[in-house]
DNA sequence: GCCAACGTTGGC
DNA sequence: GCCAACGTTGGC
């Protein structure tokens, strides 16, 4: 099993939507490294939602429910399917995520837009730290 | 509102 | 194939 931090903003579609829609496809990622990554995922992997924008932070876990299909037109793109899992106790906030040493590896920090990012175990398991699921 | 990062586009 | 210009995105 693997470990993903998928970003979206809050306003568009955030959390609640999820709640809401109980599963859901993970589309509209119209960038190569994004769905590169996209690609790599299998049901069972699990994902961190964060929120960008004026929250800035990670809300929740997801799990991956379907490995990719092609997304939009020409076959270019791709989306999986998720559904979520739990709401993290004590959303951690990105300030909070800079701020610690181990997690300063974490893939999103170090490409700040990309949109889907993978995420070490080890980094995982402090996020869910943090996020009041360890 | 601005800026940094970075992907994409188009001219050569 | 290179690179400058441009557009987009997210954080501050």
């Amino acid at each position: 099993m693997r470990f993903w931090l998928l970003r979206s903003e809050p306003d568009v579609y955030g959390w609640d939507h999820l709640i809401r829609d109980g599963e859901t496809e993970w589309d509209g990622i119209r960038n190569y490294t994004a769905r590169n990554f996209l690609k790599e995922m299998t049901p069972g992997d699990r994902a961190i939602f964060y929120h960008s924008n004026k929250e800035k932070a990670a809300v929740g876990v997801m799990e991956i429910t379907r490995a990719w299909k092609p997304d939009g037109e020409n076959g270019t793109w791709a989306s999986v399917a998720v559904r979520p899992i739990e709401k993290l106790p004590t959303p951690v906030p990105l300030a909070t995520i800079k701020a610690e040493p181990r997690l300063a590896t974490l893939e999103v920090l170090r490409q700040s837009r990309l949109s889907v990012t993978p995420v070490r175990d080890a980094e995982w398991a402090v996020l869910m730290e943090l996020g009041g699921l360890g």
